[in-house]
RNA sequence: GGCGCUGUGGCCAAGUGGUUUAAGGCGAAGCUCUGCAAAAGCUUUAUUCGUCGGUUCGAAUCCGACCGGCGCCUCCA
């Protein structure tokens, strides 16, 4: 039974889907104006992790998740760039997509955008407007915030408060400061979608009502997003699905917290942040995963450098088993013994961690335990038969890499370098294993150290000698 | 000002009433292996959970006060 923290209701609630085995989930996406950020990955993965482990689960996950691709910063960008929007927007957008990919977060079964909605986001738009919860004002359509009783629901704020805390920019158009955006008359110059009211284009909020349901129905499962969505844009979500379709919209909101730099919010306005792209260049995706899974996706997580080398130094016990893995497979199978290692039990132990509002940290705890004691029975014990290690695989291939994404056992450590480039590298073990043999250790202490000058590290062990690349 | 989150070992971070005198990772120390080294593996590493009170047979976990950090209330994952 999957237990999942939910915002509206502000406690752990037990995970009911509307349509077993089906589940409908929708995640907030980028807005493509600009390379998306290592604290905006977080959110993506964390997601990506939860729909993998309700697929783990036995769901059928239905996955949407918006893309954005007209707003006011795209605007601004297209207009610096002298480019169309739209060659701004499937640039950015093609970027994400390869990000995501490398990051392995799977692909969303769709990805909205609003500029191929449009239909749906006027459709409720003019039926927020029949029911009067929308005001035109020349061209500029908002939503009458004080008409919606539950207004506030979900950040647990309420108007009077919000009012009176009043930071809002007073726009003369507006009843009330409140009220918010349905449809933006286009100024000169920019580009826009013909509508009852005139030409203009969505308000932000609109869209992923309209998209959401579009795809996923009035009312579905999961809904999911960063923190900082939770108010404004999630709670006028709510106001405008609730009311334009008479129907109860989210089940469950799920919120993830914000990455913290020096004791501040990773921003894009702070300008405090690292692309994930540059991330990426320096460390895995099994390492930014890790990094990630090690938190719990709702709470404040550190994040500086330091922190990612020492996930990195941490994904390397994972790394070593499945090289173990992989030798004991290249050659042939073997008899022997099969240790007792209780594989149920780590299997229980995975999922109680991830059913208890997906404590990624706790099932990451239980990945390492197995790890170790692993470890210990292969070195206790040489004659292990192969189905032991296809056990240890196969634990390791649904959990580690299959749901958190933090193992791919179809890497290999040699990456891309030529056939031509390791029959050299063996060559050269050969000589100093001679060496060796000769107690000539002064030249295979060279060989050694002169590889190591051009980043590979040969590594001794019992009956053989084995090389790592160095990335540094 | 309103709402919400948060304070656990050198660092990161689970745990939210007894099975925990607190998981896991990094770091550190020791050991094994080794010509040496590296790597790897193993072992050890918090009587203590911001402070002070209270509730309880029992609290990191509940309540109160206080101190500190962060976020949202404006675009933001």
């Amino acid at each position: 039974m999957i237990k999942i923290y939910n915002t509206l209701s502000k406690k752990k609630e037990e995970f009911k889907p509307i349509n077993p085995p089906n589940v409908n989930m929708y995640v907030c996406g980028p807005t493509v104006y600009d390379f998306f950020h290592i604290g905006n990955s977080r959110s993506f993965i964390m997601a990506d992790i939860i729909r993998r482990y309700l697929e783990y689960s036995g769901y059928k996950v239905k996955y949407v998740m918006n893309i954005t691709d007209i707003d006011d910063k795209i605007i601004r960008k297209s207009i610096e760039q002298n480019k169309p929007f739209k060659e701004i927007a499937d640039e950015y957008a093609g970027y994400f997509l390869e990000d995501s990919k490398k990051l392995k977060i799977k692909e969303a079964d769709v990805f909205p955008r609003p500029t191929e909605h449009m239909n749906s986001i006027i459709n409720l738009i003019k039926e927020l407007e029949e029911k009067s919860f929308a005001y035109n004002v020349d061209g500029n359509v908002f939503y009458d915030v004080s008409k919606f009783k539950e207004y506030g629901k979900l950040s647990g704020k309420n108007i009077e408060d919000l009012i009176s805390g009043a930071r809002i920019e007073i726009n003369k158009d507006k009843k009330n400061p409140l009220d918010f955006s349905l449809w933006k008359k286009a100024k000169e110059g920019e580009p826009y979608w013909e509508s009852p009211w005139g030409n203009g284009r969505p308000g932000w909020h609109v869209e992923c009502s309209a998209m959401s349901c579009a795809h996923l129905g009035n009312n579905f499962d999961i809904h999911a997003g960063g923190n900082d969505l939770i108010f404004p844009h999630h709670e006028n979500e709510i106001a405008q699905s609730e009311v334009a379709n008479g129907e109860h919209f989210v089940n469950y909101w799920l919120h993830f917290g914000f990455l913290i730099i020096n004791n501040q919010k990773m921003s894009k306005s702070l300008g405090n942040f690292f692309t994930a792209r540059d991330i990426l260049k320096i460390y895995s995706a099994e390492t930014i995963r890790l990094f990630f899974a090690q938190a719990h996706y709702s709470g404040p997580l550190n994040f500086n450098e330091e922190l990612l080398t020492a996930s990195q130094k941490g994904l390397e016990k994972l790394t070593n088993l499945q090289k173990k893995i992989d030798d004991e497979f290249s050659s042939e199978t073997r008899d022997g013994i099969m240790p007792k290692l209780d594989f149920n039990k780590y299997k229980t132990d995975f999922q109680t961690a991830m059913n208890d509002d997906f404590n990624t940290p706790q099932a990451v705890a239980v990945i390492f335990d197995f790890v170790k004691d692993a470890n210990k029975i292969i070195g206790e014990n040489t004659n292990i038969n192969s189905e032991f290690y296809s056990e240890i695989k196969n634990f390791l291939q649904t959990t580690a890499e299959g749901v958190l994404g933090i193992m791919d056992f179809t890497q290999k450590e040699e990456g891309d370098m030529a056939t031509k480039e390791k029959e050299l590298i063996e060559l050269l073990i050969k000589l100093r294993q001679n060496a060796k043999m000769e107690k000539n250790y002064a030249l295979a202490d060279k060989i050694r150290d002169e590889l190591k000058d051009i980043g590979i590290a040969l590594e001794d062990s019992k009956d053989k000698t084995t090389y790592k690349l160095k990335v540094n």
